[in-house]
DNA sequence: CGTTAGGTACACCGTTCTGTGTGGTTACGG
DNA sequence: CCGTAACCACACAGAACGGTGTACCTAACG
């Protein structure tokens, strides 16, 4: 993402250390997973001294807090402020999600470190939440009846889609999809009180 | 599960090793994680000297497999023959599970193992695959259009549901299960060819 | 009774892990 | 040009891990 994820040559890397040790955190700790990944070989990939690392940060633990705690804003935060969707086809949108994705970060924090009460998994429920009550917010936007209702519906199929997605190693997001455009126009059908609906309500 | 999961007294531990393992393998890999999980733990709860589950099993990656391979028939596989539930309820039914479990087995095995060609994580997508193929026929029996795609849309369901409720701390099957409900609901009152179906078709 | 399969106790090996201690080097601001 | 903050290389502590070797015991069965 940045521009000072690799060192120029090889000689002295400079001061970026903490940015680029964020960054190799992201590559290896989505691709390979927290528990799987040493700090040694964080350190390799982010050419930086062990003992820089333990400057930044004083545990592995915070480390993978502030990973999670960055990703918030790059994964779904723009998609719901696009303005040239509709609200619909702007909650549709969320679920194309290529297979590039490995696994959501935060439902695979929340299974390795196994700790409720650990600073991460408090990161994950609170994205989790976040990504349900933009979903609801748009849902509102749409006309929906029972806005948050279809708002937690919808977190639910990309969360399942992501599990599914990672057990079977298949893209499950189509499936998912479908599931949700069902829920979607039933609510919006059975709730044309408030906005005019602009397309096809025939039927 | 057994009767043999404590020994009797703290003398002799007795015959029943194995079982022993197995049952102490449920009680900490599905609580703790595999990862965090450690020999000697497993060992101490098991009452069994360490000597001897490595006569039982090569390796940890084996017990490990052996273990995810004795979950399935006591998790969903009675619910789907039951015959005193029409084909609709079984399938609903399938949502109805307390707060008691903590996380699929295979979705957190697949996490935590992190490597597709793991026996564990081949026996995880099995059982992801047979879940879904038990949906699709229940689906098939209740007439539903298209039994395959549902079938494959439940199971997703169901993965989501397991998935959030782990990361939010929180139960997400209710949700899953309302969904459930449309989507059956959907294919059933779109294909009544073949079977009559029994209750309300009005609207 | 004696044999033996199954189990025990416990020390131990090698590896990997997170985290630290130390001393030295480089870059930048004043 | 000097001081300081950032960074580096590297060795190493300490613990936990999976797994093994050895010698012993005992319950069950013939």
């Amino acid at each position: 993402m940045t521009e000072l994820e690799k060192g120029p040559k090889g000689r002295r890397r400079g001061r970026g250390a903490r940015e680029r040790i964020l960054s190799a955190s992201r590559e290896l700790f989505t691709q390979q997973g927290v528990n799987r990944t040493g700090m040694d070989q964080l350190c390799a990939v982010a050419q930086v001294s062990k003992r820089t690392v333990y400057d930044h940060f004083s545990s592995k633990d915070e480390l993978v807090a502030e990973y999670l705690r960055r990703f918030d804003p790059s994964v779904l935060g723009g998609l719901f402020d696009r303005t040239d969707l509709a609200p619909r086809e702007r909650m549709l949108a969320a679920f194309n999600i290529p297979p590039t994705t490995p696994l959501c970060p935060y439902i695979g924090a929340a299974v390795e470190l196994h700790d409720p009460e650990h600073p991460a998994s408090r990161f994950a429920r609170d994205h989790k939440l976040a990504v349900a009550r933009r979903f609801a917010d748009t849902a509102r936007e749409a006309g929906a009846a029972d806005p948050d209702e279809l708002g937690e519906q919808l977190a639910l199929l990309l969360d399942g889609a992501t599990a599914r997605t990672r057990v079977l190693n298949a893209d499950a997001f189509p499936t998912a999809k479908a599931i949700a455009t069902v829920l979607i126009d039933n609510a919006i059908a059975t709730a044309p009180e408030d906005e005019p609906v602009t397309d096809d309500t025939t039927s």
